[in-house]
DNA sequence: CGACATGCATACCATCAGCGTATCGATTAC
DNA sequence: GTAATCGATACGCTGATGGTATGCATGTCG
């Protein structure tokens, strides 16, 4: 039974005639009532009855036309859609990104691809870097905004910041003046953090480990924006992405920290192997010709 | 594009792997490569990307996917509602009937019946005559009770009830203890009659006009059971069917109407030309073979 | 009551699509 | 580099599809 007989099926359950219905349709009565037949053989019953002038639906019948409704309904809304998404200008980018860029990079880079493409929609998700890895490789997600860069065999990258990591201080606090500092002078500190499971959390504690101490982790929060609060208010220092916090309402002073692993680069990553929908393509054109790397 | 095509596509998609869902399926590998080629070509895009080992869905290829799910499940549900049907034991009977029968004889056959088959479900619908025949001729319903009996060229017709027209008066009343009543001898009366539109109500407005009076109404409801209540506090006198009141809680009488056309029949009617489905049949046999002719 | 009209089913035939076997080609792993 | 895996392609056969012509059943009209 093809998808095109329930199609017909419809026409001809509206028309109540095969003669009408065919030529509707732009075949022949003969082939119309064949393609009836693929019909009630799939379902193994008679569902139409001969009336003097045509034919009507029997009980069977009235079951099979709900189905067909349906049945076309669905494939015809997937080809829509399709549709939708093939047209740049309207698709959809499904988009993961570090919760560390939620408040900084992310809303910059959506704001300036809204004037370029403003019908075009995003379906955001906010994610721990290695759940990030594993939606572009499933699927889930097109484009992902990511640190450190993944396996540049699977996955394509373009650089969007280089940023350094800072110790985040309250204002006035012993290291506050410096133009740079080492994390092992912020040993005996208590530290706010974000909580076990973030991505960056694992930055963060490997790299204390790096500088030879485990930090006291005095509260665990679940943004940045959460944390220069906290370190604003004098209750801790922190180890913070530099331009992850806008504005300075806190207070807080953040003081780059030495040494070659106290940098990461954040980047738009993709999977290679999948073919970009035609609004993603279009995403990542834009970020890459347009957004200058800004470095922290 | 086949049906097939779109439950193979459902299977591979699971299964991330031609030639395992191939054998799967009971078929070859290239087969179900061109069933995918067939679904590819119908909504215009690819829809998997080749993997290391296997394939795998891209966004279009999602899509797809909900719409098959979708599309089978449709025509699946269909199937096993139409073998439902089939089967004697568990169908579903469409039946209208008359609201003069809905606490009389229906429920005895429905009982009656409910007993030889106790998963038979019944549809049932209250309505008047002419749109009893109606939802006959359309197929809205398969069997109907009615009075009286139509078309004998179109619809089959088994009798059930031969009814009596009585008065039904308040106890006590002048005429209550008459074994048979003039329609004239209540012309002065106040009635308590059904609404317009019911098709009792027609007989009886034709019942007082050839006994050559208009009734004047005092009341007018929607079921006998109610005209049974406001005869028996004394309100009006009314016309009924024998044997269409259950018990005499009321109190009121009935007395039959003499005359010849204060008489119906009331049988169990169907359509000739569209074959009952195997519940509704069984039914039909049930009322034929089981149900003696009751006069009233 | 018989000829006609209507409308679905069927017969027949040319063509095309579907299916299996064998094979190719690309990718990856050892 | 070689072997293995897995999807794509080539080819030939069979069966399905679709058009034209025709049959058959049912009403209708003279």
């Amino acid at each position: 039974m093809h998808v095109e007989d329930l199609r017909w099926f419809v026409v001809l359950a509206e028309a109540e005639h095969l003669t009408e219905a065919a030529a509707a349709l732009g075949t022949s009565q003969p082939n119309l009532s064949r393609s009836l037949r693929r019909v009630e053989s799939a379902f193994g019953v008679q569902l139409f009855e001969r009336e003097h002038r045509g034919v009507r639906l029997n009980p069977y019948g009235r079951l099979v036309l709900e189905a067909a409704r349906a049945g076309t309904a669905a494939v015809d809304t997937a080809r829509q859609r399709i549709d939708a998404l093939l047209d740049p200008e309207s698709g959809v980018v499904r988009l993961a990104f570090l919760h560390s860029v939620a408040t900084s990079l992310m809303p910059d880079l959506l704001k300036a691809f809204r004037e370029l493409a403003p019908n075009v929609r995003f379906a955001l998700r906010q994610e721990a870097g290695h759940d990030i890895v594993h939606d572009l490789e499933t699927g889930e997600a097109e484009i992902g905004i990511i640190s450190p860069r993944p396996d540049p065999a699977v996955f394509g990258w373009h650089l969007l910041e280089r940023q350094r990591l800072c110790l985040h201080v309250p204002p006035g606090h012993a290291l506050a003046d410096r133009r740079r500092v080492e994390l092992a002078a912020a040993a005996e500190e208590p530290f706010v953090g974000l909580r076990p499971g973030f991505g960056f959390r694992r930055v963060t504690d490997e790299l204390c480990r790096a500088a030879g101490f485990a930090p006291q982790l005095a509260f665990e929060a679940t943004d940045l924006a959460t944390i220069d609060s906290l370190v604003g208010a004098g209750l801790g220092v922190a180890i913070i992405p530099s331009g992850s916090v806008r504005g300075n309402e806190s207070g807080a002073v953040s003081v780059p920290l030495a040494g070659v692993q106290a940098r990461r680069e954040i980047g738009l990553s993709w999977r290679l192997r999948t073919p970009l929908t035609p609004a993603a393509e279009r995403f990542r054109t834009f970020v890459g010709e347009r957004v200058p790397v800004s470095t922290g």
